[in-house]
DNA sequence: CCAGTAGCCTGCTTGC
DNA sequence: TGCAAGCAGGCTACTG
């Protein structure tokens, strides 16, 4: 599944292969991969072709490109979002069509050959198995905390994620304390920090030795800023260990691929002992609950169930 | 406004 | 062998 540091590698795969280049054509295989926007896929297809693609940015697990027409500074973007199984790939135009290939966007060279291969055409693929994700075009808008950056309107509700230069702790510590909710319901909203998702949240809260239950209001400083600083640490872990993979001609997104699995301590882990118990001498297996239709790993003996938990 | 949940999707695995 | 249920889970839209 993408999460942040997923996302974050094709941002930097499509920052190196597709920046500054113009859209020469596009095509809709699958109209539920472009449902989010407005007009479907016949719009899509017309109002992004001739515009130029900038430099990608990303919030939590959203993706966009700014587009620019043709003498100006782009005031909207081509907005991606992975969902379940979603990946962006780039590939050479004429490469045989994957299977669940769902929008095929044809992009001409820069022009003048500075970089390698930078004067060949390519085609940059949406590949999608469930169509949980998909792609849409946005207009671009000023943020409520920053008016000088810009984000696509559809992404103004998600928060500032732990890799954000302006994430700021104590301001999700204080909502912490407002909230009446569990601590993995508060870690996977994305309007309260965002690029958190299951793996990631089950894994930060082992590292933070906190329950999924524990309700947020209870929390101290010192106790957030533990978890906080955990989602962070996890984060760039995973972002070290997958940032190498797109140094060819194939932005590769897949976390299925599981570069990420080896350093897992409790997702998928069930039945296994905790590796930090073992360390300490200790004897505990780590369990597999089911919450929110969902599984939650923990151990038991260093993440103990709270008194009063909220589930 | 906040908390919580149904439904969207496909393919692999499990159970009868 | 075939069919159905279960499972994976981020996000939007909706209800209370």
């Amino acid at each position: 599944m993408p999460e942040l540091p997923e996302v974050e590698v094709v941002r930097r795969g499509l920052e190196t292969w597709a920046a500054g280049r113009p859209v020469s054509g596009v095509e809709v295989v699958e109209p539920r991969s472009t449902r989010r926007h407005d007009g479907g896929a016949p719009a899509f297809e017309s109002q992004l072709s001739g515009l130029r693609l900038a430099v990608p940015e990303r919030r939590g697990k959203y993706l966009w490109v700014p587009l620019a027409a043709a003498g100006s500074t782009p005031d909207r973007a081509l907005v991606a979002h992975l969902g379940m199984s979603g990946q962006l790939l780039v590939n050479s135009p004429g490469d045989p069509d994957p299977r669940h290939l769902r929008i095929r966007i044809l992009l001409e060279g820069e022009g003048e050959g500075e970089g390698e291969d930078s004067g060949t055409a390519l085609e940059l693929r949406f590949v999608d198995q469930r169509i949980f994700g998909g792609l849409f075009i946005d207009a671009l808008v000023p943020t409520s905390d920053r008016p000088d950056q810009l984000v696509p309107a559809s992404v103004a509700h998600i928060a500032r994620d732990p890799l954000d230069p302006h994430f700021d702790p104590d301001a999700v510590y204080q909502r912490f304390r407002r909230r009446r909710t569990g601590l993995k319901r508060a870690l996977l909203d994305q309007g309260l920090i965002s690029g958190i998702g299951n793996i990631y949240a089950d894994e930060a809260l082992w590292q933070a030795r906190l329950h999924y239950a524990r309700p947020t209001e209870t929390l101290n400083r010192s106790e957030s800023g533990r978890l906080l600083t955990a989602v962070h640490a996890v984060m760039v872990q995973a972002l070290a260990q997958g940032g190498t993979s797109f140094d060819s001609l194939y932005v590769n997104v897949n976390g299925e691929s599981g570069y990420f699995d080896r350093s897992l301590n409790v997702y998928g882990q069930a039945g296994r002992p905790c590796a930090r118990c073992a360390a300490e001498g200790h004897q505990s297996l780590i369990v597999k609950d089911r919450f929110m239709n969902r599984s939650s790993a923990y151990c038991p003996r260093c993440q103990p169930v709270p008194r009063r938990a909220r589930w």
